[in-house]
DNA sequence: ATCCTTACCGGTAACGTTACCGGTACGATT
DNA sequence: AATCGTACCGGTAACGTTACCGGTAAGGAT
């Protein structure tokens, strides 16, 4: 943009049609007060010329700028694109362009006055409103509309999308003691997450719902990474009275105990059964039985609500809350109650 | 940003600090010129009041906006998601921002004329450069800098990445010729892309090279993506003395190609060989032999060519070439003679 | 004939920022 | 003492666009 040969401006537009620069804008914008004949003459103008308008000064000027922005952790991370995809399914059906802002690795960087940051670098300047996924931060100050996808707070302070936590994980945890199974290994998520506490949460509850003995020994605090899952697993795996079936957080973690059920010779499902969370394209290809939170559709439902926020349309729900679905494949068997002696008074 | 609550601006800054607009501009990007203990008030005021300076203002005024955008096919594709990841990467390490625009469907929507609106579009107003996925066009007018992933053309007029299609395909045959394989399919892809037509190059050289014969019914069109590799597929392992092999033109074919063989009650690697083109993550699951192209990495070396580019710094190479390389798993089995008499002689 | 409405169009002032051109104060040099 | 250089800072004009307020002409109503 240094030695940019100026661009063609709506003033060379207006000059050339012989209107002036007013009626241009008219045209690009309202279309109204303009005559048939003064309209097509200017378009073609615009075309032949290769105008295209400023966004810049659009923006800067007028109300509206028909940018979306995104706030959204590392997209290396397969919960992020999933999200992605669903907030470009919802743009490419409107007039909205994206803006993406990765606040980069969800472990480290992320923190509320960051997130304040880009809300307000991307609000205050250039977008028409903002989606944020996964954020920390309890309320935003911002100039424009905001809707957040699985937020930390249950009831933040502004529009907001989230999956079913709770009831995902207690779809797990009831379908592995309907296989039979009593003593179920849990791998936390962060416990700042709402949806990993809200998971763990689920996962006491149903056991206590089905009589089962709460063994705290059986919860052991993963990160929803893949890395860290591992040695959650291995922890679990070489236990005294080892349990039968792990709920992992998430599917990255249930990659993880697959990894080091590998590695200890571990045989899924036939000495393991494990059931992931998020339904990500890998725990298909994994044959992973999984609580689908359809991250996708939460993406496209953000974005749906946000234009709605944008246009100034009434919202039908503050916070939409995404039904979960337990997806069965082949990660999962049954326990029969001497195969499971058998274990117990082999160990 | 409709009914903004004004924001702060650099005015409300500098009239807090007891200074003019300038100077506030000053510390705000050169930080030259300014007395220590000035600049220090500023940005205590700064970080007071909260303030971020307007994105749309400082582009439209100033030299760079420290943005760059993207324009991509549908991110619904691992293709242009592992791209992504790459261009991500760069980004991160650097200091600018991300624009994404998709161009939509692959398939259809992308014209040259759509390319060249987002590209000015982007560069006419808010980006400092621009990075364009898969072009069709073969230049483009624009205000700033631009350099494209896998071009449709070997030698564009603008700077580009793209992988080493005829080498990769060159190493899929040799391979499968070592194994024993002397039939060996192939499913192309869109002929209008330069990759596509590349790779056939590679496979139907290499063959010669070999000695082999070149057989055009075992060469059938498809379109890169899976849904059509299916068909290409059941036509290639229901012809009359059928291929032992299959190459195809990118992963998501090879998916399609194992969607087939289950069908038709083929195994791979037993009965059929398979190989890939691109090494996608999905490849990883599914234990599939392909080329890998790092996708990754040409995004982020796109992306690294584009801001030395923005900065004025010479480039090295105007077309940097990606090598291949050949990611052997288990989809392809060596052939032996008898056994491909036994096929032979049972069709 | 005069007034009023309607349809169309133009002029101008912002929007928030930075580049540019100055200007002041003060110590150093002649 | 006069001059100069340096460090610091302010004023102003843009950048390209749209919102707002007018203004003109044509045609119908009075």
């Amino acid at each position: 943009m240094r030695n940019k040969k100026r661009a063609v401006t709506i003033q060379d537009v207006a000059k050339a049609a012989g209107v002036s620069v007013s009626t241009v804008s008219r045209v690009l914008n309202e279309k109204v007060d303009v005559a048939q004949d003064t309209q097509e003459r200017i378009l073609d103008v615009i075309k032949q010329l290769g105008y295209t308008s400023n966004l810049a000064a659009r923006s800067m000027r007028g109300r509206h700028s028909h940018l979306i922005g995104l706030i959204i952790p590392d997209i290396g991370f397969p919960y992020s694109i999933e999200i992605m995809k669903g907030v470009n399914q919802a743009i490419a059906q409107s007039d909205f362009g994206l803006m993406v802002y990765t606040t980069g690795d969800i472990q480290k960087n992320a923190t509320a006055s960051l997130e304040q940051h880009y809300v307000s670098l991307l609000n205050n300047s250039i977008t028409d409103g903002v989606i944020i996924v996964a954020p920390i931060a309890q309320d935003f100050y911002s100039d424009g509309p905001i809707v957040s996808v699985d937020p930390h707070k249950m009831k933040p302070n502004f529009p907001s999308v989230h999956a079913n936590n709770y009831e995902g994980a207690r779809q797990a945890i009831k379908y592995l003691i309907e296989l039979g199974h009593t003593r179920i290994g849990f791998i936390a998520g962060r416990p700042e997450l709402e949806s990993a506490e809200r998971r763990l949460r689920g996962y006491r509850d149903t056991l206590v719902e089905f009589g089962l003995p709460l063994d705290e020994s059986l919860i052991v605090q993963g990160d929803f990474t893949q890395k860290i899952a591992v040695g959650c697993a291995h922890q679990l795996l070489t236990m005294e009275n080892r349990p039968t079936a792990i709920f992992a957080g998430n599917d990255q973690s249930a990659i993880g105990v697959y990894e080091a059920a590998e590695e200890l010779g571990f045989d899924i499902p036939g000495d393991l059964s494990v059931v992931g969370f998020d339904n990500i394209p890998e725990a298909g290809y994994l044959n992973l039985t999984t609580i689908d939170q359809f991250l996708t559709d939460m993406g496209r439902v953000a974005t749906e609500m946000l234009i709605q926020l944008i246009n100034q349309k009434p919202l039908e729900t503050l916070t939409y809350r995404m039904q979960t679905e337990l997806i069965i494949r082949g990660s999962c068997s049954p326990i029969f109650q001497e195969a499971l002696h058998e274990t117990k008074s082999a160990l």
